[in-house]
DNA sequence: GATCGAAGGA
């Protein structure tokens, strides 16, 4: 046979001039030459005109370009239904073909179907039918699938029992993927692949590290696969000491030029606090895919430095790197802890633009990022966008709606989220617990206190007491929430006290006041807050000279006020303003748009009272010279009182509501609609007072 | 042909 390819397109198989090169080395020609479907319809075309559709391996190859390049299993199974008599082979590419293209019902199908048409399987049918059964977490078909192997005398195959290890794992059976493991009588490298894989899909960490040394003592050689997984777990157990050992593995054998394993060496620093070695290794990567930029991204994220992940992001853009859903969680989370509300709903939009999938994560991620920004509005349309929710997306929902002050809003989302069978962890007790706080609802919160752990068998953790203290002190209850710290398990740590003692400001009491304070001593002496927490309580008592005492006793004691650091977000452009800090470029610019602002409010004739916060200002004039315009703004305001990591949004439409005629409403809906004052990770707004803190201005 | 990398909430 010696035909000519005349149907070929000559660009696309340059290389084939015969049919009879065909058969001979099919596989690298057709693989590497065929980009379209047109490409295989023309192979088809002459493997049937010319008969080699009764050649079972011009077939495969064929099957193999179409189902597993092409990934097109609509043709694949075109062509399959052509053939006679299909091998096993055939029906494995197909199976493969079907678990690439994330249709694993099929794969099974097709399984019944050979089995219907008496083909035997093979141990790479197998293989492939147990990885369907892993995609669909199908436990009970991975057993029976698994008695068959037996039957077939294919239960001892290296390649079967290391898909069953992955099978195992995967449905949350490590247990008995361990004891395949341990069973086995030959292993290989992909066995203890397996083991880590399935170790890491079930969080495993301690197990990865116990399994390697154990590998390491057995003298068994380990690949990159190997160090790709321990060094994910060493990230998540910030086991430095062998992160850092198999960093030395892979600079001297030479294996540096491996981006994965470089990724997940960056991904190994960065968890374990070195985020500057993870930038360096980062920064010398030749070639960096939209992995070892969320990778680094993320490491920024965690760490908390979020300027900088939002800087990375940029850059990452500027090389034109599509960002993926994972890139955007980082993303959207770095902006929910700065409170960058213009940044954030960039990403949204750009999310939209983009197409990129709403997956439980992202819809999370922005979710939170909304609601933390205080607009609860949009978070809330998020989750409703969300095809697919979990305990967390209705928790954050929950803590969201809770921590904008409405927490009746969220037990009814609580209630909905029990209603749809989804099961609450001790996380959405303390978004249920600071709902109650938010709403008042002492008896309920009292009540939900007592369900966790009658009705869903969740132990109360410190910070769902410290919840409770929250919710009594709030409501007034200084004494029943006193009592309960006193009957409390375990030891109440400085959070405990604190709420209380915040709590004695706005119901003055005195006493309970002092009390706080002095077991707040006893556990973090150095706090300056709590100093001023209680010369507030006084103050707010009139006080007054008991109130400078315990400031100056702070200054004997050499307590110093933290530094602030503020950040007000003007047009999407976010500012950062330390203590003494007067050089920023924008300081100027701020200040004069907020004097001009402050003068169109005080014209529309509304004077804001802001008493208490002048004091408060001369104090801290007097006291830390602080001098950054933000917290003065804010101090003009009467919104707050200087503290810590404030964040002031002042949206575009706040310049533009003084200038289109909103005049006429009163200032308070202005403030409402268009201020909101971010206090370290809770949100304050200001209605009549700050839902959330009890403050009033 | 079986194994592997980045990810959200208090």
């Amino acid at each position: 046979m010696n035909v000519t390819l005349s149907l070929m397109p000559a660009k696309t198989l340059p290389k084939i001039t015969t049919i009879s090169e065909f058969p001979n080395n099919p596989k690298t020609l057709i693989l590497e030459q065929c980009k379209t479907i047109k490409d295989i319809n023309q192979i088809h075309t002459h493997v049937i005109k010319t008969g080699l559709i009764l050649n079972p391996s011009a077939v495969e190859n064929l099957l193999e370009s179409t189902a597993l390049v092409l990934r097109s299993m609509d043709y694949a199974l075109a062509i399959f239904n052509q053939v006679q008599q299909p091998q096993p082979e055939a029906y494995n590419i197909l199976i493969r073909g079907f678990n690439l293209n994330q249709n694993p019902e099929k794969a099974i199908l097709l399984f019944k179907q050979m089995k219907e048409n008496c083909i035997e399987p093979d141990k790479y049918t197998f293989s492939c039918i147990l990885k369907s059964c892993s995609i669909l977490h199908g436990l009970q078909e991975g057993k029976q699938i698994q008695a068959h192997t037996m039957k077939s005398g294919f239960g001892s195959s290296g390649f079967v029992q290391n898909t069953l290890i992955h099978m195992y794992a995967n449905c949350g059976k490590i247990d008995i993927a361990r004891r395949v493991f341990d069973e086995m009588s030959e292993r290989e490298v992909i066995t203890w692949n397996s083991m880590f894989a399935g170790y890491t899909t079930s969080s495993c960490w301690e197990e990865v590290i116990k399994l390697f040394q154990e590998m390491l003592k057995s003298d068994f050689g380990f690949d990159v696969v190997t160090m790709i997984s321990v060094l994910t777990a060493c990230g998540r157990l910030g086991n430095l000491e062998l992160g850092e050992w198999l960093s030395d593995y892979i600079v001297e054998n030479g294996l540096t030029g491996n981006l994965n394993l470089i990724t997940s060496l960056i991904d190994m620093y960065a968890k374990c606090g070195k985020i500057d070695v993870a930038r360096s290794l980062f920064d010398k990567l030749p070639r960096r895919d939209v992995v070892a930029w969320s990778a680094m991204i993320s490491g920024y994220s965690q760490a908390s430095r979020c300027r900088e992940a939002l800087d990375l992001f940029q850059e990452m853009q500027r090389e034109n790197i599509e960002p993926n859903e994972i890139t955007m969680v980082s993303v959207l989370s770095s902006c929910a802890v700065m409170g960058a509300f213009e940044i954030g709903k960039w990403c949204h939009f750009f999310v939209k633009k983009k197409r990129i999938k709403l997956t439980v994560t992202l819809g999370t991620a922005l979710m939170d990022f909304y609601a933390k920004c205080g607009s609860v509005e949009n978070s809330l349309d998020v989750f409703k966008k969300m095809p697919v929710k979990n305990v967390l997306s209705w928790t954050v929902l929950i803590q969201g709606l809770a921590s904008n002050g409405e927490g009746r809003k969220a037990l009814e989302y609580f209630s909905q989220m029990r209603i749809r069978n989804i099961e609450p962890n001790d996380v959405t007790f303390i978004g249920v617990l600071s709902a109650c706080s938010h709403a008042g609802l002492i008896d309920e919160g009292r009540e939900f206190f007592v369900s966790m752990n009658r009705d869903y068998g969740i132990d109360p953790r410190i910070e769902h007491y410290g919840c409770m203290v929250d919710i009594f002190a709030r409501g007034g209850f200084i004494i029943e929430a006193y009592q309960f710290i006193k009957n409390m398990p375990m030891e109440p740590n400085a959070v405990i006290w604190r709420t209380l003692l915040a709590s004695c400001k706005v119901h003055k009491n005195v006493e309970m006041g002092e009390e706080s304070l002095r077991q707040l001593v006893k556990l973090e002496p150095a706090h300056s807050g709590d100093y001023i927490l209680l010369s507030n309580v006084y103050a707010s008592v009139g006080r007054f000279e008991d109130a400078t005492k315990i400031r100056s006793e702070m200054r004997q004691k050499g307590i110093k006020k933290t530094p602030g650091c503020s950040s007000i977000e003007i047009e999407g452009g976010l500012h950062e303003f330390f203590a003494e800090d007067s050089a920023h470029p924008k300081s100027v610019e701020i200040y004069d748009a907020v004097e001009k602002m402050m003068k169109r409010i005080k014209s529309a004739g509304y004077v804001p009272n802001i008493a208490e916060a002048r004091l408060d200002a001369e104090e801290d004039e007097k006291e830390s010279s602080i001098s950054h315009h933000s917290e003065k703004l804010a101090i003009a305001f009467g919104l707050i009182k200087t503290s810590p990591g404030t964040t002031i949004r002042i949206t575009k439409n706040l310049r533009v509501c003084s200038d289109c005629h909103i005049a006429t409403k009163t200032i308070s809906k202005v403030f409402n609609r268009e201020i909101v004052v971010r206090d370290r990770n809770r949100f304050h707004h200001f209605k009549d007072g700050c839902c959330s803190c009890n403050d009033y201005w």
